[in-house]
RNA sequence: GGGCGGAUACCCAAGCGGCCAAAGGGAGCAGACUGUAAAUCUGCCGGCUACGCCUUCGGAGGUUCAAAUCCUUCUCCGCCCA
């Protein structure tokens, strides 16, 4: 088997290593535990952590012992990072839950069935009961300020006298230094990745971690990703894309994989999916021969979808996605199918009552515009389909015989925008 | 505390008594083209019972036949002086 370096390094996530050639010689020589973390900020976790956790597998399958660090601890306090302004605390309660799903998605990819094979830890556990005192002394008597407000995170809040830098955040920096150096004393850990931004923190740990118990550990990197199209990474119309099924539907997901530009496509299967190389080469040959094919961007979604949703969510992702951009007119769906297709489109109840309804009106009431003028010009745009087919007439009217299955009138704004209406 | 300059629609930014629902740009939305793309082009982008009407230009009040535009005052922001 590849050294799990060079696979990582082969597959883009390699962006800096504190000492690549003492990494590479300790990864030969011995079962590494390492960590990754991920601050428990929001309900799940998003396609950037993504990267983490893939970066994780790989070296989990090169035969070494991942710990994810869910930041209990630290997400009370809020990382400055790419941050123009000081984060809102989270409850107990949040954090607690939050920390409780991410677990959870972290399980589809990495093997935790074991402590000894891999574990989820939340560093509350060791920075809670941390005393003030105790702690300056042994881990803040390690850190100068002067190196501290030179780092790009903080220097930036500084300079910026709008928002500023509360001691909290200022903090941050030496509980995170402080988990790698706890992690290598009660866990053996002597690696640390994640993404560039994490970089500073990164060696602030390894360097704690010198000072505190003489260890010798590493910080490896990925590149922060950007689209090539200067979207940014990892959000769909500013909305970040989240794994949770609940935040982001399984077929959102899919869709943004199946949207990447193509300048991304191959960079893409490398991270996020588990394909050999050379099955990726092939794909990114094909594309280039026939891009309007976009062979990479259809493996690259199924790929990545079953890999956090299941066989099940790819499936449910595929067959949406066929009846959303198919042709056929939906009148002859049946509920069950309906319901699939849609499952992520708002839906609105309407009493039966209110039949025959006008189109602009039920427009409104569905949130499919906000105004009957915005409804109006929607429809003289040639901009609405009622049941997949377009209407032109603003003056139209919904009657019971535009119910599919008896029920509902499906509305699209757009090639993707749907709403759906329920007579009851 | 004093002086000056600002505050305009989602953002930036014109307008400085009627021709202003308010130029221009960006964002956004829709259409054409296309590969469910990018680029490009076109249209829209306060509301309504819609060739007309109503509500908007930091807040309040006033002058005027008529105000985003003039006056008073209040709030906030920037710069300068103390």
């Amino acid at each position: 088997m590849d050294h799990p370096l060079d696979t990582l390094r082969r597959r883009g996530f390699i962006a800096d290593v504190t000492d690549a050639d003492g990494l590479h010689a300790l990864l030969a020589d011995e079962r590494v535990t390492f960590y990754y973390g991920a601050d428990p900020t929001a309900t799940s976790l998003h396609i950037g952590n993504l990267i983490g956790m893939m970066a994780m597998a790989w070296l989990q399958r090169g035969g070494h012992r991942p710990i994810a660090v869910a930041g209990g601890g630290t997400g009370r306090i809020g990382d400055p990072s790419g941050r123009d302004d000081e984060r809102e605390l989270l409850t107990e309660a949040q954090v607690e839950s939050n920390i409780t799903r991410i677990r959870e998605q972290l399980s589809r990819v990495l093997d935790l069935s074991s402590p000894e094979v891999g574990v989820v830890l939340d560093n509350h556990d060791w920075l809670g009961g941390l005393g003030f005192v105790d702690f300056l002394r042994d881990v803040g008597k390690h850190f100068s300020v002067n190196q501290m407000i030179t780092r790009e995170s903080v220097r930036r809040r500084l300079e910026e006298r709008e928002h500023g830098i509360s001691y909290t955040e200022f903090s941050y920096q030496l509980l995170q230094a402080y988990d790698f150096a706890h992690l290598y004393a009660a866990e053996g850990c002597k690696l640390q990745i994640g993404g560039s931004d994490q970089w500073g923190n990164i060696t602030a740990g390894v360097d704690l971690t010198r000072r505190l118990h003489g260890g010798r550990v590493f910080g490896l990197v990925w590149p922060l990703l950007e689209r090539s199209d200067g979207k940014k990474f990892s959000k769909s119309t500013g909305e970040a894309v989240w794994l949770a099924a609940d935040e982001t539907s399984p077929y959102a997901y899919y869709q943004w994989f199946r949207n990447v530009p193509d300048a991304d496509a191959a960079k893409f299967l490398r991270l996020f999916t588990f394909l050999p190389l050379d099955d990726i080469a092939a794909l990114e040959a094909e594309l280039a021969v026939d891009p309007a094919g976009r062979a990479a961007q259809q493996v690259l979604a199924e790929e990545a979808t079953r890999l956090v949703h299941g066989d099940g969510g790819l499936a449910g992702a595929k067959r949406a996605s066929e009846i959303l951009f198919g042709e056929a007119p939906f009148s002859g769906l049946d509920h069950r199918t309906l319901s699939d297709a849609f499952s992520e489109a708002p839906t609105v109840e309407v009493p039966r009552s209110r039949l025959p309804l006008g189109l602009l009106d039920l427009m409104v009431t569905a949130g499919a515009a906000t105004s009957n003028s915005e409804a109006r010009r929607l429809v003289e745009q040639g901009g609405v389909a009622i049941n997949n087919a377009t209407v032109t007439e603003a003056t139209r009217t919904v009657g019971s015989a535009d119910l599919i299955d008896g029920t509902t009138v499906v509305i699209r704004i757009g090639k993707k925008r749907y709403h759906l209406a329920r007579f009851g």
